[in-house]
DNA sequence: TTATTGGTTTCATATAATGAAACTCGGTTT
DNA sequence: AAACCGAGTTTCATTATATGAAACCAATAA
């Protein structure tokens, strides 16, 4: 569930105990670490107390558990304003938002990972799974799939390798193979939707954010519910979603966002 | 500006240049952090180098600066959801900010630093993240007083020598003392205000969140400008005020919010 | 051409991380 | 009680890793 791989020093571990007790969501035990962990106990241990003394665990003596620290919360607040589009895309998303009426999000890519970065609920009448800071699978979302779609090559297959390809619903995709036919057409139509793939009842139609030089720096969204709205609806927003896109894009290049997060 | 201590270990070393990356406030290059920086060349070289590997923090290659990365956003989603109280107080502020009108901050403490965890605008509907993780002195702010009126003796003594006492505005008390006296009455009358201390213009009435051991947990107030209100219209609402507070304190207790982030 | 500045690599050394084993301390079981 | 757990903590000899002085490598600048 967590990455795995990226061998580099005792930062790099402590950094994997970091994703393993986020990946928890939850407050955790020692115990409960130590069984999947592939450090023996002492190092863990040790692990644990150090980033707890950081804060970036936190420890709560009562229950004997830990918990991601708040020390996070602080740095991750200078990380969304320097680092991702949110803050450039914001104006932008707002404007649109109060046009169409609809929620609007917008992710980025971390580590094949989409990231959703920000999130602007029209109405409160439905309740997505995103929120910002949520990550969300690449194969079964629409920013996801066209993020992936317009990654540069080698990015793509290893991000591909990445997925797990989880039948959410349904509509999932199952296998590399249909994800990988649809990501082509997608690029070419420069359009993705979400046709209930990752939640039921929900929809959504997404368009890449392109810099100059067609690198995708990130996606923009428009997601309903099925009640309300069926896709050809949503195709009506099109236009308004690929310039609010080609917008952000141009901004994002001249405050040099930083490409790949 | 950011901690200096503890001196634990590798790891720590690699988060005290995170907090160095932070404390820029934008983008940064090598040798502006070289320029300030205890460690020497080779050492701070391969601390940026492991933190970008890891996705704490993001090079642009373009422009040769490092800043905050995507990861701690994923991480502090996590932080954010099970170590804040903001989870736990998200309805309740909601009903108050919809009786009151006005905006609504809750803050915690995070090793001595008053920190945001969330804030609703009346009029905003964006994700939080934006105003969430910022840190605000506690000297000059009402949460952040009410929250070190209530701290237990030898912490508030450990947070007190942290504070700068910058003088924000006329109004900002500039040395200890002054601010122990009156963090004895604040704690006798269970309230604070901030008396445009932070800000011109900007005042607030700011009351902590309280475990059933009277054990501080974080501090909830209500802001205005000196525009529309003062601190008297602000005192009308210091019932709802209060009983918010304690509904989330008793909230917390339940969920078993870890203490001290 | 020769400095100069900003970034990267080397390599012997010092230091810090490691983990098997041993220990502590509540709480169970016999 | 005594023996026994299992979760958490500490020790300490060993090993791996981090360290930083110095050297190196561009790119400008003089």
């Amino acid at each position: 569930m967590y990455d795995a791989p990226h061998a580099d020093g005792t930062v790099g571990k402590a950094m994997q105990v970091l994703d393993q007790v986020a990946s928890f969501q939850r407050p955790v035990r020692f115990s409960e670490l130590l069984a999947n962990s592939p450090f023996p106990k002492p190092t863990l241990y040790r692990f644990v107390q150090t980033l707890t003394n950081q804060g970036m665990l936190a420890f709560d003596a009562e229950r004997q558990t830990y918990s991601m620290g708040l020390r996070l919360v602080r740095l991750a607040h200078a990380a969304w304003r320097h680092s991702s589009l949110a803050s450039v895309a914001r104006p932008f998303i707002e404007a649109l938002a109060e046009e169409i009426g609809e929620a609007i999000h917008l992710a980025q890519i971390d580590h094949g990972h989409v990231l959703f970065v920000d999130k602007y609920k029209a109405t409160d009448k439905f309740d997505t799974l995103a929120q910002a800071g949520k990550i969300a699978p690449g194969y079964c979302t629409g920013v996801g799939k066209v993020i992936l779609a317009f990654m540069p090559e080698a990015a793509q297959n290893r991000a591909l390798d990445e997925q797990s390809f989880v039948a959410c619903t349904p509509n999932t995709h199952r296998n590399r193979k249909t994800l990988a036919a649809e990501l082509s057409t997608i690029r070419e139509a420069g359009v993705a939707y979400d046709r209930e793939e990752h939640e039921l009842g929900i929809i959504s139609i997404a368009c890449p954010i392109l810099t100059g030089q067609q690198q995708v720096v990130g996606a923009l969204s428009i997601a309903t519910s099925t009640n309300r709205y069926c896709i050809d609806d949503l195709n009506k927003h099109w236009p308004d979603l690929r310039n609010t896109a080609n917008s952000i894009g141009a901004q994002a290049e001249l405050w040099q966002v930083p490409i790949w997060g």
